[in-house]
DNA sequence: CCGTATCCTGTCCGATACTG
DNA sequence: CAGTATCGGACAGGATACGG
């Protein structure tokens, strides 16, 4: 039962805990689905969508249009398509009048968000640190 | 001395370890620096050049060139200048001809490519589940 | 070798208007 | 309420040519 993903997850584990070797070669297969989720969860509006329904785990397609600060309405119905699509939520309509469509986080998106989230506190931890290093990097182009 | 970024960092943590509470509010700073190097890191390339750089500790521009697959030379310059601009690395130029160009990671790109391990590893674990989703979903589609 | 400058194409995405 | 359809501006990013 040689799994070639198996050997991969070991591999990005052993990477993750600091064994940085070189020579490692990263599954296609793997880096593919890494950069195309990358193109979404960076696409402005996943990760927020995400965190408002990890935070309150079931939500009409309102509410969330109201608790995202300037996302459009076109925007919103297409990230949630994605996001149905990947499994990271699931939507369940409701046939009534007026319509009623619940958006519920799947346990993939719970365990997406906790991965992400590893992200989240760097960027908090080194909010003051990135923005001294942009700063220096502005003074030293100045004396050009 | 009260620190904001702590308390963030805390709140973060928290969420981080699965104690998801409605009502908490994000720092607006942090929440601004978290989608402002979401557009970095998921602009295709940063986190690619970061992983290169981690195995590779230093490298000229031509051998990065080389190692990033696809990418542009306009694009690989474009992206180590926001990389040294927020301190992921540094970039230091020998000063002959022809020219050499040492691109050497920070401390703060080995964090961060720690930090952004955690999303590598899920994609690596999700990776059937998620092409799973795809297909069931686009089965779903079919039968309008 | 390591860039910068310019052009040009695709596509993202917001605004707006319309439907079941 | 929860979308779809269409238009148009902005901009990302590739190809190419050139410069120190």
């Amino acid at each position: 039962m040689r799994s070639p993903i198996k050997s991969q997850i070991a591999k990005t584990k052993a990477i993750y805990e600091g064994h940085h070797q070189s020579g490692d070669e990263v599954d296609p297969r793997v880096q593919k689905l890494v950069e195309d989720l990358l193109g979404h969860i960076a696409d402005k509006w996943t990760m927020i969508i995400l965190e408002v329904l990890v935070e309150h785990k079931q939500l009409r397609f309102t509410q969330i249009y109201k608790l995202v600060d300037g996302i459009s309405q076109k925007m919103l119905t297409q990230t949630l398509r994605y996001m149905e699509r990947d499994g990271l939520l699931t939507r369940t309509v409701y046939p009534v009048v007026p319509p009623h469509v619940d958006y519920k986080i799947t346990d993939m998106g719970l365990t997406l968000s906790t991965a992400f989230c590893g992200v989240w506190v760097w960027a908090a931890g080194n909010l003051i640190k990135v923005e001294e290093a942009r700063r220096k990097f502005a003074a030293k182009s100045k004396q050009t």
